[in-house]
DNA sequence: ACTTAGACTTGGAAAAATATTC
DNA sequence: GAATATTTTTCCAAGTCTAAGT
């Protein structure tokens, strides 16, 4: 059944390579064949000036526009060849003010909604140019070799061993449920009958081979090729990079639909390895204000899924994930936008607030760790987790997805009392990382616990997979701490933990040193944050992989320190003799100067290896974006000088230019 | 009550871009 | 200036959490 729905991709084979993507003049005559297109002044969100004016406003299409509306199956019939159009001139900002009230009530036929904000509008006039589809497959006509012997495949087969192939050198090669995920897809493909019987039996490694050369090709290339390309990669991408929501020009975050590939998933994910479908037009729904073109698309026979009106939320597009159809891919505008930039004041504020309830919620659940009621006990251990060490929520999980755990679905073989009074956790989190860490407890604490791993609530003796905390979820959970602080939900308490730790970490470094502070180098005030950084990554346990290249370059770093330290013992005994000669030989001084050049070089090198061998398996980057509040790490920049780029990459000061002008003296 | 849909944030790895070294 | 090391960006998977549906 997998093609299925066939039909009106029948052309797909011979429409391939050819339009879609990149393609430099050509590309203007491929948007033109489209079908959707609908009127000229489709506004192309170019960069344009936007600084207003603009005399040339003309906008005037408003004609009949009303058929936006019309749910889809009802449109203007294939629009075929003939609509051709010509470039979609200039961009036209339009502002229609007055409108509002009509767009808003738009949405109405949608399931109302919309997450956080409730029904809330989200936007008055949202405008953009949709997704930009990936290119059609290329058959290169390397065959797969079966039982030693080249067989030969159609292009859509060639396509999905290629996807199996790039991945020879992963280890996801010696994954049995990869292996058996992607024989099922492939079997699938090849048809009934068909040569191949047994993955087992094939070499992919001539399309391998080719795929690298083809790679190391591309590598090759000039400079000038190379810029040549990226030009026309520019021009492809430039009217899908911005979107205009009420009129201001927005960057939009991944505008680019999903290639074809095989399914990656982490840790020991049961879907691994299956065949995640191309995605067309009609897997796509669209939201966009209802004034606005509908973005076409380089699929002539093709039309949207849908096109919704929908103001409460803030997507510009999605389509359902064929591995997993529970779950959506939606295209977002980017991190620097407005939408974003205020939901994140807003979890900030949000976890600040918590500083106002955190003694009375302490205070709350030291007491129900006594309670002889068991699900108040249990909930009252939890929040003493989620307070002491910021874990996450731990939501139920499908078999169909990689056996991870958090707070409310620790098993009991994730947890170990250690006397006196020490739990030692371990168990796989977000993304199957390993959470491994022995932690001091209050004594009710290790007792309580003591008691969850032996029996439930019920008297039940439990075994290792049973739950430790087995009278209530997450859910549950949840809405208790509604309870206790309007909004409060578990991950506040990530938050909250990790901000309030970077500026604790940072003040007590600062007055440690009272004056003196100020003064110190920008490079070391930079270690110290990033010392504190580090403290906040390893409590949210934000780890990465040790680079492959570690050891090596490690090994490289140690030689040069080395002869560092040789150098400088060549310079001592340099400037020993040049002290005995007494001015007959070189100049002492001289010397000395140099040695204490040498030496704080050595100091500087060495402080570097040490922290390059401590960061190797933690990931400063992951808490620096999502939890610790920027308005910390600028204030403290204001506070001693030292530049916010130092601290703050490019993209992180455009996501943060919300929190740009806080005072000096802002504290979390 | 419970399950699922839906929307949004968070996460590490890989790729690409830059900086540094030889 | 090519080779390497480091940083940034991109990619897309995997969480959280609320509301809707039954």
């Amino acid at each position: 059944m997998s093609s299925s729905d066939s039909d009106d991709d029948m052309p797909l084979a011979q429409r391939a390579a050819q339009n879609v993507d990149v393609k430099p003049a050509s590309n203007g005559a491929a948007a033109a064949k489209r079908p959707a297109a609908r009127k000229p002044s489709s506004a192309a969100a170019r960069s344009s000036p936007s600084s207003g004016s603009s005399g040339s406003d003309s906008d005037s299409d408003s004609d009949s526009d009303s058929e936006d509306d019309v749910p889809l199956s009802q449109r203007t019939p294939q629009p075929k060849a003939g609509a051709k159009r010509k470039k979609p001139a200039a961009a036209a900002v339009k502002k229609q003010p007055a409108k509002k009230q009509k767009t808003n009530s738009g949405s109405s036929t949608r399931p109302k909604s919309g997450g956080k904000g409730g029904g809330e509008p989200k936007w008055t006039t949202l405008v953009h140019s949709g997704v930009l589809f990936p290119s059609e497959y290329e058959p290169h006509g390397v065959k797969v070799l079966y039982e030693g012997k080249p067989v030969e495949l159609t292009p859509e087969q060639e396509e999905v061993a290629s996807m199996f192939a790039i991945m020879k050198e992963t280890d996801y090669m010696s994954k049995p449920t990869f292996l058996k995920n992607f024989w099922e897809g492939f079997k699938e493909v090849l048809g009934r009958g068909h040569v191949i019987k047994d993955l087992a039996k094939c070499d992919f490694t001539p399309i391998y081979d080719h795929l690298m050369a083809e790679r190391d090709k591309k590598k090759a290339l000039t400079k000038e090729e190379k810029a040549a390309i990226k030009v026309q990669k520019d021009a492809a991408e430039a009217k899908y990079k911005h979107a205009l929501v009420d009129g201001r020009q927005e960057q939009v975050g991944n505008f680019r639909v999903e290639p074809p590939s095989l399914f990656r998933g982490r840790g020991e994910h049961p879907k691994m390895g299956k065949i995640k479908q191309r995605v067309y037009p009609r897997d796509i729904t669209i939201n966009i204000g209802r004034d606005a073109p509908i973005p076409e698309h380089p699929y002539p026979g093709q039309r949207w899924k849908e096109v919704r009106h929908d103001n409460t939320v803030t997507w510009l597009a999605f389509w359902k994930d064929t591995v997993n159809p529970k779950e959506y891919k939606y295209v977002w505008l980017g991190a620097t936008s407005s939408f974003k930039a205020e939901s994140d004041l807003l979890k900030y504020e949000k976890a600040r607030k918590l500083k106002d309830y955190i003694t009375d919620i302490r205070k709350n659940y030291k007491r129900d760790w006594e309670s002889s009621d068991v699900r108040k006990k249990q909930m009252g251990v939890a929040v003493y987790f989620l307070d002491k060490l910021a874990l996450r929520a731990g939501h139920e999980k499908d078999d169909d997805e990689a056996d991870t755990v958090g707070c409310c679905t620790l098993k009991v073989e994730n947890v170990e009392c250690v006397p006196p009074n020490h739990i030692k956790f371990d168990f796989l989190g977000k993304d199957s990382i390993r959470y491994e860490n022995t932690v001091d407890v209050e004594l009710a604490v290790y007792k309580a616990v003591q008691a969850f791993i032996k029996v439930d609530a019920k008297g039940k003796r439990k075994g290792p997979r049973d739950m430790l905390f087995d009278t209530f979820d997450a859910t549950d959970l949840n809405k208790e701490l509604k309870g206790l602080m309007d909004g409060l939900s578990v991950k506040v308490f990530r938050t909250y933990n990790a901000s309030i730790t970077l500026d604790r970490l940072l003040s007590e470094m600062e007055e440690a040193e009272e004056d003196a502070y100020a003064a110190k180098s920008v490079d070391a005030k930079k270690a110290d944050y990033d010392r504190a950084n580090k403290e906040v990554a390893i409590l949210c346990n934000h780890q990465r992989s040790v680079p492959k290249t570690h050891e090596t370059s490690m090994a490289k770093v140690t030689e040069k320190l080395n002869a560092m330290r040789e150098e400088i013992k060549a310079l001592e005994e340099e400037h020993e003799t040049a002290l005995k000669a007494k001015g007959r030989g070189k100049n002492p001084d001289a010397i000395a100067s140099k040695l204490s050049k040498k030496m704080a070089a050595l100091e500087k090198a060495e402080l570097q290896a040490a922290v390059k061998e401590d960061l190797k398996t933690v990931a400063l980057g992951t808490s620096k974006i999502n939890y610790m509040d920027p308005r910390i790490s600028i204030a403290w920049c204001k506070r001693n000088e030292v530049p916010i780029e130092k601290v703050f990459n490019k993209s992180l000061l455009s996501k943060f230019h919300w929190a740009m002008d806080v005072e000096s003296s802002f504290r979390f």
